[in-house]
DNA sequence: AAATTTGCTGACAAATTTGTCAAACATAAT
DNA sequence: ATTATGTTTGACAAATTTGTCAGCAAATTT
């Protein structure tokens, strides 16, 4: 958990993430942020005008993050296959790292903040990516469906069983331990699942 | 959205599973979810002690139903290509009518209620179906994985893509009415990829 | 070194949310 | 009609959460 020290504004930023994404507090009040981050409430107001500042940056930060991410693995010009490859590693990362992240981000789209700032730039190379899938279908590498469905499986594959694991741990009684293992197949799996 | 006159307890618990399921407002107050069910709030005291009281109990309701659910399609006596094709129908149409019932639920685990009683019964036929897919493994009927690793990606496919709508709505810049005519396709493509 | 800016703090105020209670109300039984 | 029982309501109180502000301290500038 490297926290720069980069001064209180950051250390804030990074704290709120933490206890969002990672420790899924999604009700977090701002005193909880700043006990987390070892600084008192006026200060967190100092920096950030209100609460709803605050989760507002770190909803765009994070949602830009994710932006960049995906398109900079999606758009790299590795070839096809490899590129899958490289995708569910980096993203089976990401997701553990930050599990609540996807959670955290549905829940403000829909529930408070109505008027987020609209989707800063249009699609990144997602498009790149697509014609690619389409081009291997064609080639007969992969199954044939709508490219887009094809990106769907990839991230429902390696974000869900993560997202979910408190779920499944309660559901099915589950160690912990146990389940990680399960995670651990699951690359292998999963460029079987798309390659046969 | 069937509101039984079966009086005010029920209307509540209903009400409150239709905000939080299906509205997503997490962060509902009692307030809020007494005007969704045109009564005023003392009344929803009354009848639950507190605003915990009741998230407990929609919240167990909500876990059982799910666990009953799954049981009752992964429990049938249908034949296996049969019974996976069910499977995929009922929870894409529950998913579809609760899309913010998972989010829900790891929130409620991780976040308040610490001390929620832990899981009622053990597994359900889950155990069965494990083992019918083992079975169906061995015959070569589906790729070799573990056989929770496919019942995990069972849930996945079908439930992610739904439940992340918001989400892929504006990354994507897709309108909502594309988005599900991507759905549509889903079961038949899911079908594919487990049977080939 | 005085002055100005910047960051931090405790104490306070406002707003929101939750919980309580006694009185009003309805309905059915006595 | 009166009582008893369960339900609803307005008014109030408590608790929680958010936001403000004047003052203090450290650092920077002049």
């Amino acid at each position: 958990m490297p926290v720069k020290d980069v001064g209180t504004e950051q250390l804030i930023r990074e704290t709120a993430r933490r206890v969002f994404f990672v420790e899924g507090k999604l009700h977090a009040t701002t005193q909880d942020i700043a006990d987390a981050a070892g600084i008192n409430r006026p200060s967190l107001h100092y920096y950030f005008r209100s609460k709803n500042e605050l989760i507002k940056q770190v909803y765009e930060e994070a949602k830009g993050e994710m932006a960049v991410k995906a398109n900079a693995v999606l758009g790299s010009d590795l070839p096809f296959r490899e590129k899958v490859e490289h995708f569910i590693t980096i993203f089976f990362n990401y997701v553990t790292g930050s599990p609540y992240l996807q959670s955290f981000l549905i829940n403000e789209i829909k529930c408070k903040n109505p008027l987020l700032p609209k989707n800063t730039g249009t699609p990144p190379d997602v498009r790149k990516f697509l014609s690619e899938v389409e081009e291997e279908m064609k080639k007969g590498t992969i199954r044939t469906t709508s490219p887009e469905n094809f990106m769907i499986n990839l991230f429902a594959l390696v974000s869900y069983p993560i997202i979910m694991k408190p779920l499944y741990l309660d559901f099915f009684e589950y160690s912990s331990d146990d389940y990680d293992r399960l995670m651990m197949e699951r690359k292998a799996m999963i460029m079987e699942m798309i390659f046969g």
